[in-house]
DNA sequence: ACGGTCTAGGCGAACCTTCGCCTGGCCACC
DNA sequence: GGTGGCCAGGCGAAGGTTCGCCTAGACCGT
């Protein structure tokens, strides 16, 4: 029951194992009856070549390492399975390495990957951004990409335009007329978190409204959280008219809060979300968001990464940013079409008299 | 910038290659100050082991391998995550290949991780229930598990208990009094969708209602096609009053509809789905669902596995059908509870009055 | 008959470990 | 002073490949 190897099928072919090894990888000149003679012992015994003795002498094991902090998320496994696609489609394969569990600072994950020579390393922790070691081990002997800022920096970075985002959620709101526009984070001090805020305050500056702290809540991208923060916000600040949730989930929650205070969404208050997750076109309402290409966001930097191990790129853009888009959706006061949810042309003119 | 090896760190240290492998795995006796020089330049060096060869020799890889037909699919990705928490307590790691594009038959993917020589492999892949191609590789040389019936059998299921997950699911519809009950299905023929119409069918039975195909439509499992699937059932069935969905994401494409149609949750029409999706507590209404423990099944597998691996476990159950729970919520009556998102104690009068 | 080219296939080394066993020095004991 | 035992460290082999180079025969031209 073990493992056939080369030189069992040499034997059993008559040849030497070599050319065993030439007719199975298609080099040499072999000839055809031998060729034959060697292809049926190999079938017969069930031969599975030995990747790890030739990733020994190759040096390459066609595998990257992807090293994560919560394969649960809906959004970060979007990015990993961009990663695993463009992998897969270019003959590599993915081992993947969870830190989701309180305490790690990835330095094991990391080890592991490069114990196991993995040809490169892509990152999807953000809670690995003020890790010092991690930094470091990234910069060390295999050529590595990041979806998030990284200790130390030097590390390329592809992930979509968070901040982008946020501006474009927050514009939204604000050329509805809408002016005490509350917003519901991720946790405080994240990077995610604060360049989202950053993308929200300055479209509130755009039209010069001052920022309001009073009209930030904290969240942990969690429906829950999105609940709790949504009635934490309207508890203090009654008269929003709109709010900006840092991501879906958090919003649902949010949809939820203001339907149990009796507040219609979004005659009363409108509602944006961020990511664009599956559920977020049929809610009631339907849920204005920004649609966040995390799965193109994987496929991207798979391929530099790819790239640099290839050797095709060899001093990559500090920073890709891929383009978010804006999806109108009901809970800004787009108008529902029949049968089509997102449809539409425009807000409901309830909404703008009420602003006006 | 190459890779460190033994010899290079032996060679710092002035002692022989076997020597430094003895210290930096703390067997045999070594002189204390020969350690010290031996681990000082390792450290130097930066010298990271290289498993691939030490994986030749012991024939172990510590790696087990995952074959999953979609991570962006919430619940299968749940079961992964399940599997590679449960791997990474025992110092394993996972490689992850999907077969999420067309035209696979999984045998690609059960080779490649054949030739890096898994210690074992999982299947999360619906898919493949029907290729025998994969059963025989599956059979083959390293132990697997699977998540999902395999064409051929033969190999351990460990997974949450479906058709139990339908049994309950309708059985409350029917306990709240519901004998028109509508259900949206997964893809026809496919195995989880008819076990879980199976379960749905008993239920029925139990109470002497007869089945009705004009009260089954098919969906895809996508909140896109629960909704259209909603709008379906009721142009066929208008006297539904309550629709089991065979998972949250049609449900939550059924409440759209419903709503759409005017049409009140729970008081026209109670709908319950399956799963217990992050976003289904905070519908509106909150949806009464089926918790089933991706998670939890993930973890089983994946240790039922690493008992096969280490040879603790010879001949495993055929089957392992893990307990499914009801989660009882608004949108089968539940009378909401303030603050409390599917709290409360039972269904409103209203239903059982309209149904009476 | 002889040098040259081509073809089929074999040889040996290398990749980096681990592991069992060997050696040479030292101490102690009878 | 010989024998036994212990300690530090080295040696050789093995694990399954790939790759460059070599050889032996066949065939060709002159």
């Amino acid at each position: 029951m073990t493992h056939v190897s080369l030189k069992d099928v040499a034997g059993r072919a008559g040849v030497s194992f070599q050319t065993t090894s030439k007719v199975l990888n298609g080099k040499g000149t072999v000839a055809p009856e031998t060729r034959a003679r060697i292809l049926g012992a190999a079938k017969d015994l069930g031969y599975v070549p030995n990747a790890l003795a030739r990733s020994l002498l190759t040096r390459s094991t066609c595998t990257i390492g992807v090293v994560a902090s919560d394969l649960s998320n809906a959004v970060l496994s979007q990015l990993v399975v961009g990663i695993e696609r463009e992998a897969r489609q270019h003959g590599h394969v993915v081992i993947i390495c969870s830190i989701d569990y309180a305490g790690s600072n990835g330095e094991r994950e990391l080890r592991v990957l490069l114990e196991r020579r993995v040809d490169g390393i892509i990152t999807v922790a953000p809670r690995l951004e003020l890790e010092p070691q991690a930094g470091d081990l990234l910069r060390g002997p295999v050529p590595a990409v990041t979806t998030h800022p990284i200790a130390g920096g030097g590390i390329p970075l592809v992930a979509p335009d968070h901040r982008r985002a946020a501006l474009e959620a927050t514009r939204h709101l604000v050329a509805l007329g809408h002016r005490r526009i509350g917003t519901v984070t991720g946790p405080r001090n994240r990077h995610p978190t604060l360049v989202r805020l950053d993308g929200y305050r300055r479209a509130l500056e755009e039209v010069g409204v001052p920022f309001d702290p009073g009209l930030t809540v904290e969240g942990d991208w969690s429906v829950e959280e999105g609940y709790r923060a949504g009635h934490r916000l309207l508890d203090h600040a009654p008269d929003t008219t709109a709010v900006f949730a840092q991501n879906d989930l958090m919003a649902v929650g949010l949809l939820a809060a203001l339907h149990e205070r009796g507040l219609d969404v979004p005659a009363d208050c409108a509602v944006v979300g961020c990511d664009d997750i599956a559920v977020a076109a049929r809610m009631v309402p339907p849920l204005t968001t920004v649609h966040i290409p995390f799965h193109e966001a994987g496929t991207a930097a798979a391929r530099l990464l790819l790239d640099l191990i290839a050797g095709r790129v060899t001093d990559p853009a500090a920073e890709t940013l891929l383009p978010v888009r804006l999806v109108r959706r009901a809970s800004c006061g787009l108008r529902p079409t029949a049968g089509l949810g997102g449809g539409g042309t425009g807000p409901v003119p309830a909404v703008l008299d009420r602003l006006a």
